[in-house]
DNA sequence: CTGAAAGCGCTAACAG
DNA sequence: CTGTTAGCGCTTTCAG
């Protein structure tokens, strides 16, 4: 393989120029043939690509960039890529950007609102084509309408915003949504287990302020009122989406000696860590305990007992949010879009015999 | 919030130019605010800070990085984000990254060599401050000609390959590797196994070619023939490392009546699939048979019974691999750094009453 | 089909 | 301290 031909070459990489010199053409040609798209004599263009590849040549992405307005690059901002309910996403993401010709930038929040607005802002510098931000929303005004002007600043740049897993911003905000029947879901699984005889359900992990966590129970006080079931409010733990809090929080349940049939994690981190806790209490799931989930992450099969759970569609979230933010001059009345959950029941619910 | 303040924006976003013309100021001024580097009169300064924010101005990265050569970014390369493995040490590169200021581009290659090199030549593009590359890598000539091949220009462009969990590609290419000891971690693995009285012990997933496994084989080998373990080569079953692998390979292992005491995953994703074909065929994990993995994934703790494995530092890796590769000036004697791996021993091989 | 020239938005000398 | 002048590498009219 040959580095350093011709010129001798220190430390510059080179450019059209330098290709164009050494094909005998001028840059124009040379960009010409780069592009692909405008008729060059057969012979010529021979010539020049086979300078690029004496030379080494390859294009500078940002002189590109600074010509047209795109960058040719979506960003995807999460709290953090560890948890699997983002890294599937993440992989719908990636697989329909580079589907569609573009490259994928990574950003991580760590649940920090301030970081996200820092984030979207520096994605806004890239000039990327979509900014999709992923998962539940803050209900907090301020940070409402810093989204709001985001939307707005990356509408007028000719971008997109693109939120996955929460709400839209408000009537006429640019924004593309891509959400899935959070409440719903959380309503099905909260039936499930009132209508499986369980009478005193914990829920835990409720997040204050955040979309999600909100949406989740209300789904699950729902349940309890339609079934005519009363219900304990101390039996919503405050919490945080952690395999944790899960371990923490039941271990406290049980020393505490709240009873409780029956305990619906807000995501499946956290009914890993709760399923770790009844086990070295010695509380038997699901005879004693049944425990559900929500997310249904790979994790929910390798537990023991294997996890009822609640389905999300997290690839398909992640390539419809590409894909509709990236063609949404095509399919405008499709700007916000709402998968469907689903109950998937496994052993850690199964039993009922009481 | 003031959108369309000024000139009506109809679709373009605003430049230094127009900041500049709103400050009543030229454009190199507004660069020297922008900058924060160069001495600027505080009043002008704060005129132009206004007019930022009226014109609701942010730099355009690609102009910036046009003139520098860098675009502050850091390119990160796996096989796939969903792995456990490449998400943690995804998020010690995003937070090395970010900590230095810059920014992370994301990408996959499912595998496909071919797709690896067709990536780094577009971080090549993007002129990347460092392409960092996950995973074991192709022990394939040609493979491994283009890996240098691209070491060696992006080290003219003043860039830098990164090789994480894999060796260097030889004298002399410039090159930072971030490895981790994946023999010695399978020495110790299959010394746990054989001096707990394990006899047969199955090696689950050997990936032709694939250097990661190469190196584990060799170490599982290197532990019988220390112990004086004779060693039955059939026992080493060909394979991906993926649950699906892991829970194939146990059922057909077990139909075809093959004895062993053992099963040394190649990986926890390959254990958790083993678990669950040994639970279905009424196997008792450890007593029967003693399970073990590689890696020490979260899910690791959450499989039934606990599993034991490997530990390798991913966060660490991801972290050295970013900080390594920007500071190579000030530590050129550092540039392949070799992590340690040290067995977790849980549930899955704890019992030996045989 | 090909070349010359202008300019994308910003930064960096170089003069004031 | 601030304005003027180039120019980063590429695309894109506009003329040949």
């Amino acid at each position: 393989m040959d580095k350093n031909t011709g010129t001798a070459s220190n430390h510059e990489s080179s450019t059209v120029r330098d290709v164009a010199a050494r094909a005998g053409v001028s840059a124009s040609t040379v960009s010409r043939v780069l592009g692909g798209t405008y008729p060059v004599a057969k012979e010529t263009r021979s010539r020049v690509l086979r300078a690029m590849r004496e030379l080494d040549y390859v294009v500078n992405a940002h002189a590109r960039a600074l010509g047209g307005s795109t960058n040719k690059t979506v960003a995807f901002v999460v709290d953090d890529v560890t948890g699997p309910f983002y890294a599937y996403i993440a992989r719908g993401v990636e697989e329909q950007a580079a589907a569609e010709g573009r490259l994928c930038m990574l950003c991580t929040t760590h649940g920090d609102p301030r970081r996200v607005l820092a984030v979207v802002e520096t994605m806004r510098e890239q000039r990327a084509d979509a900014v999709i931000v992923v998962g539940g929303g803050w209900e907090d005004k301020g940070y409402q309408d810093q989204m709001t002007h985001f939307a707005h600043a990356l509408d007028r740049a000719g971008s997109r915003l693109v939120l996955v897993g929460r709400g839209p911003l408000g009537k006429g905000v640019p924004v593309t949504v891509v959400d899935y029947d959070n409440e719903g879901g959380a309503f099905a699984m909260t039936t499930h287990l009132l209508s499986s005889g369980r009478r005193q359900v914990v829920y835990l992990g409720k997040v204050p302020g955040l979309s999600t966590s909100t949406q989740r129970i209300r789904g699950f006080v729902r349940a309890h009122e339609m079934l005519g079931v009363p219900h304990d409010p101390a039996l919503i733990v405050d919490g945080v989406f952690s395999r944790g809090f899960g371990y923490q929080a039941t271990r406290k349940l049980i020393a505490s000696g709240t009873g409780f049939d029956a305990l619906f994690a807000g995501t499946d981190m956290v009914a890993a860590g709760a399923l770790q806790a009844l086990r070295e209490e010695g509380v038997r799931v699901p005879e004693d305990v049944a425990v559900a989930g929500y997310d249904d992450i790979p994790t929910a099969l390798d537990v023991f007992p294997a996890l009822t759970t609640v389905n999300v569609p997290h690839e398909e979230l992640g390539r419809a949010a590409v894909r509709l933010a990236l063609h949404r001059e095509e399919f405008p009345e499709s700007q916000h879009q709402v998968f469907g959950t689903h109950v998937v029941v496994r052993d850690s619910t199964r039993y009922s015999g009481r």
